[in-house]
DNA sequence: CGATTCATCTGAATCGTTTCAGTAGTATAG
DNA sequence: CTATACTACTGAAACGATTCAGATGAATCG
């Protein structure tokens, strides 16, 4: 039993079984006051009986228009979603939120075919999308649905579209006058990517001014800001390196090409901690000590950042605050409850072992 | 726009705008082939500036018996699924498949509600399951939903549902030989949990028979089996800790206990490498060295396993190929092609840092 | 005792699609 | 020039429930 592939049994079948209405069936799922204990219970019987598992979720949903389910949207494909150490904790925020109000999560990432998005078709109440490259057609396909939505790591000028974001720039910012303070000169950025299908390497300043995702742009900017407060040149003094993928291995390969530049820099910023371990694998791959040959510094304050040895310096987000203030947002617009002000959630430094003066030239 | 509550634009009000049957509309989207190509166009053009989205998923799902999604269960509130580091590998591993057939992956946990289970109600077209105790009624619910199902971490005597587990005796015991042929012969176990709801402690041997979940059961017998191949006395020579959640600081207060008792354990067994941080960190606190004044097994191989100082001697299982397999059994029966067999996949024991012979006594 | 209320239960409409057996009308074959 | 086959489109019946305005009879009230 269990899987038996019986036709299905229907709400009107135990009806007709006990020679009641569909509609008191039907009452005696929804509406336990509607009826007597007694027919009630001989309807449950019945229904344990043929085997009937409660009103069809979809049924009910078409007739209800609601499913009671939340749809979390990723930009790329899922399987990559879950690479990135922070990706659990922020569906971890809103599954808190999302379980208390009875709804599900509905996970959809963009389909190998690019034509026939998911997000198109899903049964969901509403959208939680995160971070979108300007014009991404999976993005276009949420908006297309017209359903409650809230955006998270991006802006948003559409009234009624509430997004949460978290201060990036000035996250950035600190980490780098993190480094200029501690006496670094001439500092390399192991950065997120810019635009959708990049191909990543050292970019130039023109590239750097196309960044279409929210984040990259906002850190890029962050960084910039520090460096030139510091009477710093951000084309001179800075070489940004674009990894293509947020991975490990990406994170190696940022350092690889970073340190191989003359001069030199003494210090890397990586947009993510993920990209530091990678850079932190490097550099003990080459036998470089850091902090005294190199600082890393990363973003997000990933669980194991403060694991690692050495333990790594970087700016915290919180990330299951994020997931949560997104959900709320949601739930505020699932119920017809008055919508929530967009919300930027603060960012800050968290000084490890990773980061230290520069040797000594 | 794209959140205006407008009343709903249906397939009819397209059709009637254009003055054609409703189910040339639908055959617009569904069987291109089926009408003229500027038709079709027509019929986009329309729905594009009426504001029309496309059929609704949940109406076009009751008509064809299908969503688009598999629900997957797991036996706790959805919000602790993610503490567990391991739990996104699973989930990608299901990822992988899912996205490849177009299913999107439903998370469903159970609410804080005991009562209605979102299982019960649920839009998806087949479940993956994760380790369940007996008789939860979680599982119940999800089994009376009669969709196609996929066990995973238990086993199931019923026919048409199959299942994939590890072999987590296999894995224990090779864990367990692995300590007692470095010389240690005084054990301490930092166990999952062997019930729902279980409140944690010194476990004797009639609580460890009445374990319910299959994995704990499984690594007990794999440590026992070890242990008396071994000639020592597994009442005697071995004590058995439970912690009720598979965290951090439970591992931590884990070591607490174990290392309390005397004669004092010279090596900890954890079932999950996350109990194994835990007792790493405790370690590190009380200025014993791993492994020279105790040896660490955890159990899982998550990923941080080999980043930590010192790096974790585990057993491994594939997580990743777990949910795969999981999602390729799910997907046979959804798709009607031939059940897969039941699978139990390896594990194997990798040695890292953190163990190591006993010290002298 | 007639009027009201109350607790139960019923019928029919509806939710927004898909599907399938047709119906014209046009092109191809014999 | 009639039979055959397409092509392009239509109508109506599902799919499996929920909802809401009644209907029925028993109980309560003044």
């Amino acid at each position: 039993m269990g899987v038996k592939p019986d036709k299905k049994v229907t709400l009107k079948d135990i009806a007709q079984a006990l020679g009641v209405a569909t509609s008191t069936v039907s009452n005696a799922y929804n509406r336990p006051d509607q009826l007597s204990p007694e027919l009630r219970e001989r309807i449950f019987e019945t229904a344990r009986r043929l085997g009937y598992s409660g009103p069809d979720p979809m049924a009910r949903g078409l007739r209800r228009g609601r499913v009671g389910a939340i749809g979390v949207v990723y930009p790329d494909r899922l399987s990559y979603a879950f690479t990135d150490p922070v990706a659990p904790l922020f569906i971890q925020g809103i599954a808190l939120e999302a379980e208390q109000a009875g709804y599900g999560l509905l996970l959809v990432g963009s389909t190998p075919q690019e034509d026939s998005t998911l997000a198109a078709t899903a049964s969901v109440d509403g959208f939680v999308v995160q971070c979108f490259a300007d014009g991404d057609p999976l993005y276009q396909a949420v908006i297309g649905r017209r359903l409650p939505t809230v955006l998270v790591d991006n802006f948003s000028d559409t009234p009624g579209l509430p997004w949460v974001t978290v201060d990036d720039v000035g996250g950035a910012r600190a980490a780098a006058e993190h480094l200029i303070a501690l006496g670094h000169r001439r500092l390399g950025i192991a950065s997120l990517e810019l635009t959708r299908q990049s191909v990543g390497g050292i970019l130039t300043l023109e590239q750097q001014a196309g960044a279409s995702y929210g984040p990259t742009r906002a850190r890029l900017q962050g960084y910039r800001v520090a460096v030139e407060a510091a009477g710093l040149s951000w084309g001179r003094d800075v070489v940004v390196y674009e990894c293509p993928e947020n991975t490990l291995e990406e994170g190696r390969r940022a350092a690889e090409v970073l340190l191989g530049q003359s001069p030199r820099p003494t210090a890397i910023l990586a947009m993510s901690d993920q990209l530091a371990l990678g850079v932190l694998e490097h550099a003990a791959r080459q036998g470089t000590a850091v902090p005294t040959g190199l600082s890393v510094v990363g973003f997000d304050d990933a669980p194991i950042a403060a694991q690692t040895t050495p333990s790594l310096t970087t700016v915290r987000q919180d990330h299951v605050e994020k997931g949560r203030r997104a959900g709320q947002m949601l739930l505020a617009l699932l119920e017809g409850r008055e919508a929530l002000e967009p919300v930027i959630l603060p960012t800050r430094l968290v000084v490890r072992e990773s980061s230290g003066p520069p040797p000594r030239s």
